[in-house]
DNA sequence: TTGTCGGCTGCAAACGATTGCAAGCGAATC
DNA sequence: GATTCGCTTGCAATCGTTTGCAGCCGACAA
């Protein structure tokens, strides 16, 4: 077909490097831009002659859309904000991706900011969708309600993922904290605990309210008192989770069991604890939440609850994408199940006469 | 001033929500959309009248400009894509903080890919930037010779992040593996190990080999000979480094060190370690790359070669904005420094006699 | 033959900015 | 007084698409 003698020498060398435009396409398929437009995008509005001729000369000049002239035409960015508070932390990657995969399968492109909770960088971000490079806004970072409204000028469109906002009703991708939470410790009741240590999350975030509300509940049901020393606050982090551990293991009459806002801080607890020369899960039983990929790698695994991150963030984006598209003051919120992974870090509580020890 | 009968009803109610535009802008302040083009961006080529009356009329109609129309007529997106493989191994997200931090610096976007190694995911994000949606591309995923120059008609502007293309010298930041290697190879020795294992890391990437020949360049060093049957694959997994520990473990001699090509890897091989009895760094020490943050969390920490990432990721989008601005074929490789963070997981050897041992 | 209709097509106007060019204008110079 | 110069300003083109509208044409019905 082709001449084999030349290599690797293109045929129209003659045009000084310029990237084809959907007018240069048409030229050479002898059409006009628009018909080759429609050809491109709404085949089924040309004939099927022009088609053809379109699409090989598109082919054939190696056209690529320029999706800035698409966006600013039709108005639209095809791309989302995605605002994660801190990236380094491993329960945000997995949403991200949800996210992203989301977002690609839409055609969408996503935007990343890491706002280290600084109100300067979420307003660059939010100013971004503004400025309609974005379309929409991804919440992974809670408390932002003033920036919604900034000014009451422009909503910006968003969704926000697990971790909500006081009173506004937006549009919301998460889980049921507080039956997850109570799930958890229900699991530790299960086993015969009846002490059980609460190390909670970080005041600022929502879901620290939902959790320690589910701890609560479930104790409650099973008849024990609110002992509100048993309860320390570990933030979320590695070391303030060492040090709740500290504080409760301390304690006259110590728990048996801990049940931890998160992985992380339940990781930290899970090595004080074992450098007070306790085994975990024979002395004292742990129960994590999140299930971020450390957890399995812990000595033992970690029991914990498993939160679907990459379907959140799936979810997340598709609604996003589906409000742009739909009625853009539609509220909905979802909630996705959270399954219970036991592991190796829970077990009956130590103690002679104790009905479960005897029974394993 | 308004009449307080009709509650919140805005002023300038009669034009239906649009975005103000430039020119809006310019009919506000009685100039033309040139001269409030310039006085927004090029304050210097306008009367000090204009200017004033320019700003506060895009005060007061809230002006944003559009970034689609200002990227068409400057030919430029101001955004670059960040090609990622897998976001959740806990190495890449520091580095992207640097990549994000440099773009915000400089008024770029990042968006964000993940490939998961697809060649076809790879292909749609660099579509991105043949598409005029984005400017440039970050690789943090070795291995795409074949995309940089797919179809040899458009080379994107590109820079590589701690992997490299054997061959290619594309515009690349990361850090003398070799070097960091024997660094850490070097520690055990001057420790007294004599016997050093080494679990490797995965064989597509080219760190790998870096680090394996900055291994074997400190041995010889040393005067101590080569032992093939001391160098086991961990491929930077958890997992495999606890495969790969066993069996270096299992040996006649066993090594009473082992070197690993990545923290996640070491963690593994600590794991197992741990589980056989043996005390860590008394009986074996362990030295991981990179720094993860779970290396400090880990039991015993992890004495590590720590890479600068956040470092690496700011320089690598810095110079890509650079080569967009300047010349394009311009080449630069950038090599930062590596740090030996010794930490609690090496020691020296055991064994009766063993001077090292006498010594503390 | 005339009218109508449906399928394709192209013209030209958007989208909202930036910028080369030329013109206006007052001051300075010869 | 004429020329030049420098500072401001506006006109209009441009970036590359998409799309409302109108026109063309052939087929089909009356």
């Amino acid at each position: 077909m082709e001449p084999p003698s030349k290599r690797s020498e293109p045929v129209t060398d003659t045009r000084p490097e310029r990237r084809p435009t959907l007018l240069d396409v048409a030229r050479l398929a002898q059409v006009s831009a628009a018909t080759a437009s429609r050809a491109l995008n709404n085949p089924e509005m040309v004939s099927e002659e022009a088609r053809l001729s379109v699409l090989q000369a598109a082919e054939r000049a190696g056209y690529q859309p320029n999706l800035m002239a698409r966006s600013l035409r039709k108005q639209q960015a095809r791309a989302i904000v995605v605002l994660v508070p801190v990236i380094e932390n491993p329960f945000y990657p997995e949403i991200i991706r949800g996210l992203e995969a989301a977002a690609r399968d839409r055609g969408y492109s996503l935007l990343l900011g890491i706002t280290v909770y600084d109100r300067s960088v979420e307003s660059s971000y939010i100013e971004l969708v503004r400025n309609q490079r974005a379309d929409g806004i991804v919440l992974l970072d809670g408390g932002m309600e003033n920036l919604l409204e900034d000014g009451n000028r422009f909503v910006v469109p968003s969704v926000q993922v697990i971790e909500r906002v006081q009173g506004v009703d937006l549009p919301w991708v998460g889980i049921d904290d507080r039956a997850a939470a109570a799930c958890g410790v229900q699991h530790l009741l299960d086993l015969g605990h009846r002490r059980i240590g609460h190390v909670s999350g970080w005041d600022r975030c929502t879901v620290t309210g939902d959790r320690l509300a589910g701890y609560r509940a479930a104790l409650q049901l099973a008849g024990i008192a609110d002992d509100p020393a048993l309860i320390e606050t570990g933030e979320f982090i590695f070391a303030r989770g060492e040090a709740a551990a500290a504080k409760l293991m301390a304690l006259p009459e110590p728990p048996t069991a801990l049940f931890c806002a998160n992985d992380t801080s339940a990781l930290g607890a899970l090595r004080y604890v074992r450098s007070l020369g306790l085994k975990v899960p024979g002395d004292v039983s742990i129960v994590g939440f999140d299930d971020i990929h450390l957890s399995v790698q812990s000595d033992p695994p970690l029991t914990t609850l498993r939160q679907p991150r990459f379907d959140i963030g799936f979810a997340a984006m598709t609604l996003l994408i589906d409000l742009l598209a739909a009625a853009p003051d539609l509220t909905t919120q979802q909630t996705l199940p959270v399954e219970l992974i036991v592991r190796d870090s829970t077990a009956p509580p130590p103690g002679p006469g104790n009905r479960h020890n005897r029974r394993l």
